[in-house]
DNA sequence: CCTTGAACCTCTAGTGGCTAGAGCACCTAT
DNA sequence: ATAGGTGCTCTAGCCACTAGAGGTTCAAGG
């Protein structure tokens, strides 16, 4: 019935000084107490926590999350502002995989510009490095 | 010939407070001073400093420009080292690029299993936050 | 009942890479 | 001479934790 925090931590995956954290930071509420003034949990505090694992997996921010949990206490309201924090997320997602991309082909012409035997004064990775002016994008 | 912080800010991008913070941290050298203990660069820092801004562009991390920094210290030795960084990084880039194509498709998935007309207590995104069971992967 | 040691507690500080602000001093143009 | 734009140092804040110190409590075994 009641658990301690590390049997929470255990059951979801979240780390015990990170439960902590989040206590502090609002997102879960305070739980009871033993007499020895230690956290005690229930069933309803690990689906939470698990909800709060879950959504920053997903690479969700911890306002975007406080969020999601503020609506949640309304369940009769339209989900639509859900929706949109998920959506807003997505096109986050997309956008720094856009940018990675650009990354990433520029930084593989940069690998295949040198084979590893030269000098560093001559290294055209080193060069590369240096000036954004051989590059094809602006990343 | 020498120039102040905020010119050398503009001829590289850098902002100002970053310069500074930049040299604290040893990555650029202490420049020489005015009577009254203000900065003054020359083209060699300029140089420099395009190189750490580029880099940092390129996603090093100040770790990875600091060996870089330390290695063209020796322009005669041969350059695999700077190779290995560029192509560690590379790897970096990629793996973070396919972390988030796997987000990008479990997001895509939730955002569209709701039009945004339910309550929230029957909303598919929500319910999709609260339970990595209904995931594909496990991002 | 007592002891052991794993788990718990609070509090502070550190991570990376800056950014913002306070409260001053200086430098250049008029 | 003065105005105001730029510079200086120092401290604190950002995000989402993580690490460590120094102490207390809990549960299991004897």
């Amino acid at each position: 019935m009641h658990f301690s925090i590390g049997e929470l931590s255990k059951k979801t995956g979240v780390k015990v000084p990170t439960i902590r954290y989040y206590e502090q930071e609002g997102l879960i509420a305070p739980p009871i107490r033993t007499d020895g003034n230690q956290r005690r949990y229930q069933d309803r505090d690990r689906e939470r926590l698990a909800f709060i694992r879950h959504s920053r997996d997903l690479g969700l921010t911890m306002e975007a999350i406080r969020d999601l949990l503020n609506l949640s206490a309304h369940p009769q309201a339209p989900c639509e502002n859900v929706d949109r924090i998920a959506a807003d997320q997505l096109e986050a997602v997309r956008e720094r995989i856009a940018r990675l991309q650009r990354l990433e082909t520029e930084l593989a012409r940069i690998v295949r510009s040198c084979d590893g035997h030269h000098p560093i004064a001559e290294c055209n990775v080193m060069a590369a490095f240096s000036d954004h002016g051989k590059c094809d994008g602006d990343h």
